[in-house]
DNA sequence: GTCTATAATTTGATAGAC
DNA sequence: GTCTATCAAATTATAGAC
């Protein structure tokens, strides 16, 4: 992968994050990065190649962040805490939310491929969670706590970013920790 | 207020609940409702005009049904299913996520006015909910609690509708109502 | 791979007639 | 209060030189 099309998903990624897919143009991620929109046409001819690449790079990021947390340790309740913890660093580091609450609550008027790419994030990533819950419960028991925990993830992230809140992100991720603490 | 300033506001509210508000052009919203883009404009100057009237509305109908729902009992479990409820039936009947979970998303990238409205528009949720909630709790406590239970609402309508799956909004609402249900 | 140049469309917004 | 007409700017996207 080229480097310039690394600055490019940067520049995307810092500005869709902050103000959603429609309202990040090519002149501007091309100004951003000191070449021009026709530029960046070469390496996304459209949009949504842009949309699809960002997150498939953003997914693989996450996921492979959360599975190198996770060989820290076998624990449960750690594997847990590392899952929020990525989360919780995402919003602290730039100061925006995840790309797939953005582009999860704009998908209705996303191209069908970009919004299939932010499902399967989601999906990816409950799976990711089911599988450090409890083997006692059902598949589909975990996979609904698994989404639960997501769902009030992406929530928290949503209102502490609206609120400029970041102590109103960790009061919630407290109370989800105590809620799904294994013994 | 005027009929057509009605019709503009539910134009605009459809289209934005679904795409957000920077892919909602005044042209649009003058022809959902047989108009020019110039009379849209004479009623609202200024696109923030419109936003921040919109979440106004919003805010006070989501509020009032709050209220009149919750006249039916006094008992606080009955009053969380009906902040529940209210919630169900936005994503339900709508087939969309609630209009501040997407302007919240794209806070950063809104009008201040705009932001303001919505960061507003949490509060008023999370106070409501905070008076429902066990007096024993401190008033910190109990904010926390309703911040909690409405970032997980508002996470579980985004990913609902991200993966067309109303199933996982109740899956997770079970398991909120199960955790806040007080005896 | 990056550039200049440009096409075609859409956008938010305004002036002024009725 | 709605219209016609228009503007300046921005948007996605393409053709073709280097």
């Amino acid at each position: 992968m080229s480097a310039t099309v690394d600055k490019v998903l940067d520049a995307a990624e810092g500005a869709m994050r902050a103000r959603g897919y429609h309202a990040v143009s090519f002149r501007e991620l091309a100004d951003d990065i000191g070449i021009k929109s026709s530029s960046v046409h070469y390496h996304f001819p459209q949009k949504d190649d842009l949309g699809v690449a960002l997150i498939e790079r953003y997914s693989k990021r996450v996921l492979a962040e959360l599975n190198r947390r996770s060989e820290e340790s076998k624990n449960p309740n750690d594997r847990l805490d590392a899952f929020i913890d990525v989360y919780r660093e995402a919003l602290v580091n730039t100061d925006s939310v995840c790309l797939c609450v953005m582009l999860g609550a704009e998908s209705r008027g996303l191209p069908d491929n970009v919004s299939n790419a932010v499902a399967d994030f989601f999906d990816a990533n409950i799976g990711w969670l089911a599988n450090i819950l409890p083997t006692t419960l059902s598949k589909k028991a975990r996979r609904n706590k698994a989404a639960s925990v997501l769902a009030t993830l992406q929530g928290a992230m949503m209102m502490a970013a609206t609120l400029k809140d970041t102590g109103l992100f960790d009061a919630i991720v407290k109370e989800l920790r105590a809620a799904h603490r294994q013994s």
